[in-house]
DNA sequence: CGGCAAGTTGAGCCAGGTCAACTCCGGTGG
DNA sequence: CCACCGGAGTTGACCTGGCTCAACTTGCCG
C-alpha cells in the first residue's frame, strides 16, 4: 500500500476510531491538515509551555492523558481537567488568565493541529464540525459537573463520583464492573481537591464496606454498584448501615 | 419603520450588542430563526424543566442570569455555573447525567432557539459559528478555572477570585473599581461551595482589612486591588500582616 | 409600617488537612 | 539473582477552617 503524505495518520486513533475527528475528513482535508500539523510523544511530567501554545494552540489527544493544572502562589496545585484520547483542546486567543498549564500524566501522543487548517475545516465540513462541537460541549458539561462535585460533596462521595466518571470515559471496557483509573493517586487527589492521604482512607473505607475491590492501584472492580451510586449521589441515609463486609464476617463466624 | 417578522429581535441584546449571536445573522437567517424561536421572561426561581429542554434544547440568554444547579439526594444544592447575557446553552442530546436544572436567579429574558435553524446556521455562517464557538469555549475554560478554585482555595481566596470573575463578566462598568455581584449571597455561597455564613464572614474580613467596601449587598468597591489579587492567587505570605484598617487606626490614635 | 426572607453574628464541633513515620513496589546495578 | 534505592502509597495522631445550629438584625416589598 502506497503511503500518502498523510500515511502517518493511518495509525492514529483520531483517524481510525469511529467518531474520531480525523475520520471525518476527506482525503484532501486530511492531506493538508497532516502536512501542516506535528505530532509529539510526551512522557509523564512533560509540559506544554505557554510559547508553544501560542504557535500551536490546537491540540488533539491521540493516546494517553493530559491534565490542565492550575498553580497557586504558595505551591498548592490543582488539576482542573483531564484530557484523554479524542479530546480536542482549542486555546486560540485564550487570555492567559484562563489558562493553566497542560501537563502529561503518562506516556501520551498528541497532535498539534495547524490552527489555520483546523479553522478552515470547521467552516467547511459540517460533520467534522459536529464532532468537535460535541467534544467541546462534553468537556464543558463535564467541567460543570465536576465543579458541582467539588463544591458540595464529601471525600467519599467525590471518590464514588470519580469512579463513575472513569467508567464512563474509559475506552476499553474489560468487564462491566471493572474500572481502570487512568492516573496516579496524587493526580487523583489534585483533581478532586483532596489530599492523597484522604484518597487512600476513602478507598480503604469503600473496600471495607464491600462496595469495591482493588486489583492493583490502578484497576478495581465494583462489587456493589447501587451502593456506590447512592454514595455518589450524596445519599447519606445509608451511611451507618452495617457494611457488607461486617455482615459477611458475622454470618461466616456464627454459621 | 416597518416591523419585519423578526422585528422583536430589534429590541434584543443578542441582536444589537456587538458580538451578540443574532447580530451576525443575515436578514434571511434572522427571519427564519425568529419565526421558529420563542422568547420567554423568567422570574427568580423559575425552572426550565427537563421536558422543555427536550423540545427546546438551545437557549440564548438575552438579559438576566440563569444558573445550572445540581441537587444531591439529601438536599445539598450547588450552582455549577452562571449563564449571563449573550451566553448560549446547547443541551442537544445531553445525557441526563450531565444535566443539572436551569434555574433563573432573577428577572431574565431568554430566547429558545429552534435547534434545527440553529444547527443550519452553524453549518453555513462561519461568523455566527465563531461567536457560538467562542462563547462555548469561554464557558468551558471558565468552568475549569472554577473547578480549580473550588478544589484548593480557602474561603477568602474563593471570594476574592469570585469578585474578579464578576468584574470580568460584567457588561456595564460604572467605574474601574466598582463591581456588581449579580446574585444573592445564598446563590454565591452555593456557587462557591460554601455556607452563606462563611461568605458573610469572609466579606466582613475583607472589609475590615480595608481591601474592599460594600455599597450595598450587591455592589462593592475594590480599595486595594493588588491585595485582593494576591489573596485570589493564594498568596498566604501576607495573611498575618497588619491590616490597613489596623494600621490606619494606630496612626490616628497616636498621631 | 408590618411582616418575612435575607443576611449577620456567635459558640461549638467535626471532616478532612497536616505532619511524620512506615510499607510497598518497580527499577537498577553489582 | 538479590540488595538497594527512591518515589508512591498508606497509616496514625493531632489540629483547624469552615460547617452547623440558633439567635439576632437588616432591608425589601406590599
Amino acid at each position: 500500500m502506497k503511503l500518502t503524505p498523510a500515511g502517518k495518520c493511518q495509525q492514529c486513533s483520531a483517524f481510525h476510531e469511529v467518531g474520531g475527528f480525523c475520520s471525518h475528513l476527506d482525503a484532501e482535508e486530511l492531506e493538508s491538515l497532516s502536512a501542516e500539523s506535528r505530532s509529539v510523544m510526551l512522557r509523564r511530567g512533560d509540559t506544554i509551555d505557554s510559547n508553544e501554545l501560542n504557535t500551536w494552540p490546537v491540540l488533539l489527544i491521540a493516546t494517553g492523558i493530559l491534565s490542565m493544572q492550575h498553580l497557586l502562589e504558595d505551591g498548592r496545585k490543582t488539576i482542573a481537567a483531564f484530557f484523554m484520547q479524542g479530546d480536542i483542546i482549542d486555546m486560540r486567543n485564550m487570555p492567559a488568565r484562563h489558562r493553566g498549564s497542560l501537563i502529561a500524566l503518562g506516556k501520551s501522543k498528541i497532535c498539534r493541529l495547524s490552527p489555520k487548517v483546523f479553522g478552515d475545516i470547521l467552516e467547511k465540513n459540517p460533520s467534522a464540525q459536529r464532532v468537535v462541537w460535541e467534544n467541546l460541549r462534553t468537556q464543558t458539561y463535564r467541567a460543570m459537573e465536576h465543579s458541582a462535585d467539588l463544591a458540595k460533596k464529601q471525600a467519599l462521595e467525590k471518590l464514588a463520583s470519580f469512579i463513575f466518571e472513569c467508567q464512563h470515559r474509559q475506552i476499553i471496557t474489560v468487564s462491566k464492573n471493572s474500572v481502570t483509573i487512568p492516573v496516579r493517586r496524587i493526580d487523583l487527589a489534585e483533581y478532586l481537591g483532596m489530599q492523597p492521604e484522604t484518597v487512600s482512607r476513602g478507598f480503604k473505607e469503600l473496600e471495607e464496606r464491600g462496595i469495591l475491590e482493588f486489583q492493583n492501584t490502578l484497576s478495581l472492580k465494583i462489587l456493589n454498584a447501587p451502593a456506590l451510586r447512592r454514595i455518589a449521589n450524596g445519599d447519606r441515609s445509608s451511611d451507618h448501615m452495617p457494611t457488607a463486609g461486617e455482615r459477611r464476617f458475622k454470618v461466616l463466624s456464627f454459621g
